[in-house]
RNA sequence: GGCGGCAUGGCCAAGUGGUAAGGCAGAGGAUUGCAAAUCCUUUACCCCCAGUUCGAAUCUGGGUGCCGCCUCCA
């Protein structure tokens, strides 16, 4: 079996081909660089990380093309509020960008444009559009003509002729009376005073969002590309946009397959900056949950549905994470050539990503290791041994390679600078002596006061203890 | 109003015609001074109604509830 992806094209699952055997070409949209990511963008940005892994690992060679939007309203905003620049409110967000990737152990894209570095793209772009008859120009504004454009509307299910009379929440401003058709946007916005602008052949001014990443597309990956991805509040109107600026400039298909991730919920409304219920990937893993508990708790779902946060859910995977990371913590063995396991996994892989039932071939590799990771952990010799069957070596090693393209890496106990191995090794022979001398009260004590510090203790037969940083 | 999607055990979540994966929680057991941790075992007929079928959670029709998009948004 080979891949199968649900294209919201077709909004059907198709067989993945791609246009060149052997290579995949990947553009996902990026963030607006004017805040801090949150778990949506985190629930995002793993899916694709995982597809992306997925097609390597399946033998393809994988160009994966991702930019920042780093010039915006939103991003001017938060300029004028705290008193600084454009560019400096991007750097700081690009920056935190890449190091909450990081640690969400998601592989950096092969090339991340910036909007403000594709001016000439852009540009050209226009200038194409406009000699097509595609766009028009009012005030100093471009705007793109949709009913221009015979396929508009093809990705996101829309039709011109029904939408029209229906403008509820658009706002009625001087920009919708430039414009030819309420659908119209912006390819290319006048500069308003204070605001950076950039020379162009219709005056100073700064490109619209949706042309950006068309710009970027082009210059980065060529006319058509395999996928493009992006979250499923893009379809419209950006994504559609994208694809009537494209496609009316190039007279060629954008991209052959549409993938769109579905949202983080919070209490069943959509997590975003808007509404003001996210919570940012950095203030989550600061508050001690792992990144690979996080990414656990995003895989077990399907990428396209909507995946609702809550406390619970999160606790689930975080001890759910603590098995599979006791079992990957062991080291050795060598995969084998064929396993139905195996097999299994990269059938669910295929069928869409369904990771969910990817993770349960995961869940079942691990069982049998992580009973003997804790055993060993417990001073078991003979669970030592066992490990070294080859039937335990080869699930081993089967774990360390999926587990891989799903992104999960082992994470260490967090190192705990607070007390010395001398110093707990004093306290678990003090609790010792007092449970000797039957003083419970105070072996609870000295086990409870270890414990919030971070240092669980393990009794084992014959009266010895071990400990563990939990 | 238009377009799209979802509804599976206490929670999360796979499964799209052949009799319900997996994770968490719970229960029982082992272990423990008691715990914790760990190990073993274990728990569902799929929102409602009607229909198609030898057979449906899975298909069709209707209903109810919820969500997303239509305005910046992963």
């Amino acid at each position: 079996m080979s891949l199968r992806l649900t294209n919201t094209l077709s909004r059907r699952v198709e067989e993945f081909r791609p246009i060149e055997p052997g290579k995949v070409s990947i553009y996902c949209c990026g963030v607006t660089v004017y805040d801090l990511c949150h778990l949506g963008h985190a629930r995002s940005y793993i899916a694709w990380d995982v597809l992306r892994r997925y097609l390597s690992w399946s033998g393809y060679a994988v160009t994966f093309v991702q930019n920042y939007t780093d010039i915006d309203d939103k991003i001017l905003n938060r300029a004028a509020e705290e008193g600084s620049s454009m560019e400096a409110v991007s750097e700081r967000n690009i920056e935190a960008f890449v190091a909450d990737m990081t640690r969400l152990n998601i592989l950096p894209a092969d090339r991340m444009p910036r909007a403000t570095r594709s001016l000439d793209a852009i540009r050209t772009l226009i200038s194409e559009l406009e000699a097509k008859g595609a766009a028009y120009s009012a005030d100093g504004d471009v705007y793109f003509a949709v009913m221009k454009h015979a396929g508009y509307g093809k990705l996101s299910g829309r039709d011109l002729e029904q939408q029209q009379d229906n403008a509820g929440g658009r706002v009625a401003s001087e920009e919708e009376a430039r414009k030819h058709h309420p659908f119209d946007f912006a390819l290319w916005k006048g500069a308003k005073p204070g605001e950076p602008s950039f020379p162009s052949p219709w005056g100073q001014g700064r490109p619209g969002w949706h042309i950006e990443c068309s710009a970027m597309v082009r210059e980065e990956l060529g006319d058509t590309i395999d996928i493009h991805l992006g979250g499923a509040d893009l379809v419209f109107p950006h994504h559609e946009n994208e694809i009537a600026q494209s496609e009316a400039a190039t007279g060629k298909e954008l991209a052959h397959y549409w993938l769109h991730n579905g949202m983080v919920n919070v209490g069943g409304q959509k997590m975003s900056k808007s509404l003001g219920n996210f919570t940012t990937i950095r203030a989550l893993l600061d508050s001690g949950v792992s990144p690979m508990t996080l990414r656990l708790f995003t895989l077990q779902a399907h990428y396209r549905k909507p995946l609702d946060f809550t406390a619970e859910a999160l606790e689930a995977a975080a001890t759910g994470w603590k098995g599979l990371n006791a079992a990957l913590g062991l080291t050795g063995g060598v995969a084998p050539e064929r396993s139905e396991l195996r097999e299994r996994f990269a059938a669910a892989m295929d069928d869409d990503l369904n990771t969910s039932a990817a993770l349960a071939v995961l869940f079942e590799l691990a069982k049998p290791l992580r009973a003997l990771a804790n055993r060993i952990e417990r001073g078991d010799e003979s669970a030592r041994v066992e490990l070294e069957q080859p039937e335990n070596q080869q699930q081993l090693a089967l774990l360390q390679e999926l587990s891989a393209v799903l992104g999960l890496q082992h994470e260490a106990q967090v190192a705990d600078a607070g007390l010395s191995d001398a110093a707990i090794q004093a306290e678990i022979e003090a609790r010792q002596a007092a449970k000797a001398a039957k003083d419970f009260a105070s072996a609870d004590r000295i086990r409870d006061a270890l414990k919030a510090q971070g240092i669980e203790l393990i009794d084992k037969p014959g009266g010895l203890t071990d400990w563990i940083r939990s």
